[in-house]
DNA sequence: ATATATTTTTAGATATATCTAAATTAATTT
DNA sequence: AAATTAATTTAGATATATCTAAAAATATAT
């Protein structure tokens, strides 16, 4: 199955919306996702239905198949790599990785990735936490929750944090936060959804109800 | 100035072609070396030519501008400097790189080329001895002449091959010439311009007329 | 259950990159 | 210099990926 550059976008956005819902992704949800007109997103769904990697039916959002979301974890495998390799290899930061990576993911090479992987001594996660499906497209995924579902008082490591935007990831890199990082939750407001935490034994700070729902801590 | 993909794959095989004479591409070289039609590439010229990429006047064929070439030195930078990558570091072989290098070096990104220059310690030439442009273009070429043009009982060393052809890659790899060998002319055949040579003083073999002078020697 | 709002699809455009076939221009031969 | 051949351009299609505006279907509110 070929897919182009577009294509495997869509794919991989639908996917990704897919992830923790047995509901079908509606048309406007991808749009927002890519940036683009629910009227785009119809003529791509016909198409991407044609090809068998979503079930559709007009009017009711759509389904990923078995084959395209062995296709999308593909994407992800490569997209994910590609991070490591940047900031392993080249000394790119967290947040310089992922617009470069958008584009690497799409070069298709039937050894390149494997060499890649090699070549990164396998890796299980990129830079940012999130792990990497190996050539079969299995995930292993460590029981994790938001740093702002966790209760005052209590404690969690840091274990993924979201790959796409970059000005959230210069703030943690500002507040010494990343990967790893013990987090104690001090205090938690309940007028804003902040919470006072301290990382690594540190100063305390406060950190925004924005930001803490994206923090995921490893649950024991 | 943005080039798409297209744009660039056309400037670069303009580059190409317009090395080493002074006069206009034709339509139908451009056409050759790229696998399309002429009429599609009579299109594309007057695109960059409105680009000022390239001079153009109908019926005349075209000539790279400076800042044209500036652009394809750029694109070859980056091809070149990927192979080195695949080569070193993802141990690939000569003949398997090229396809992935034309894929890898239209990935736009400030960064990355100048990252990865440095990982790879600043390479000089890559995998087929083709000499890699710096930052601003400018290429160090070494004196050099197709083994054709070698005298009898002459000696060379290979200093340079063709990058985008497996098939001759993976003979010379089955015969043992490689970057650096040291060939010594033994004999040259008049009727079909073969040539009778020894590689590193090894066995003694005939190279055929279309080899021979694919291969490039250095010259003092 | 009817009216209103929202979502989704269709219809019709635009832009890129390609093609074939026909027309035009240039080069070569006699 | 006219005829022939070759090279190049134009005209008109096709396929992809996108858009806006209008129409259709679904969901929500009263």
């Amino acid at each position: 199955m070929k897919l182009s550059f577009t294509e495997e976008n869509y794919l991989k956005a639908i996917y990704h919306l897919s992830e923790g819902s047995e509901d079908g992704v509606s048309t406007n949800a991808i749009a927002e996702e890519l940036n683009t007109k629910a009227a785009s997103v119809s003529d791509m769904i016909r198409k991407l239905s044609k090809k068998k990697v979503i079930d559709y039916q007009k009017y009711r959002g759509v389904q990923i198949t078995n084959s395209g979301r062995k296709i999308a974890l593909q994407v992800i495998r490569k997209h994910r790599l590609w991070e490591v390799f940047l900031v392993e290899k080249l000394d790119f930061n967290w947040d310089e990785v992922h617009d470069v990576a958008e584009q690497l993911e799409h070069i298709k090479s039937p050894v390149l990735i494997s060499r890649l992987d090699e070549f990164l001594g396998h890796p299980s996660m990129d830079p940012h936490g999130d792990p990497i499906p190996d050539e079969n497209g299995e995930i292993k995924v460590s029981p994790q929750m938001p740093l702002s579902d966790f209760e005052e008082a209590s404690l969690g490591i840091v274990v993924k944090v979201p790959d796409s935007d970059p000005s959230l990831l210069r703030h943690l890199d500002k507040i010494g936060m990343r990967l790893g990082s013990k987090i104690r939750v001090i205090e938690k407001v309940e007028f804003d959804n902040s919470a006072l935490i301290a990382i690594d034994q540190g100063k305390e700070l406060y950190l925004s109800g924005e930001i803490a729902k994206n923090i995921m801590l490893a649950v024991k």
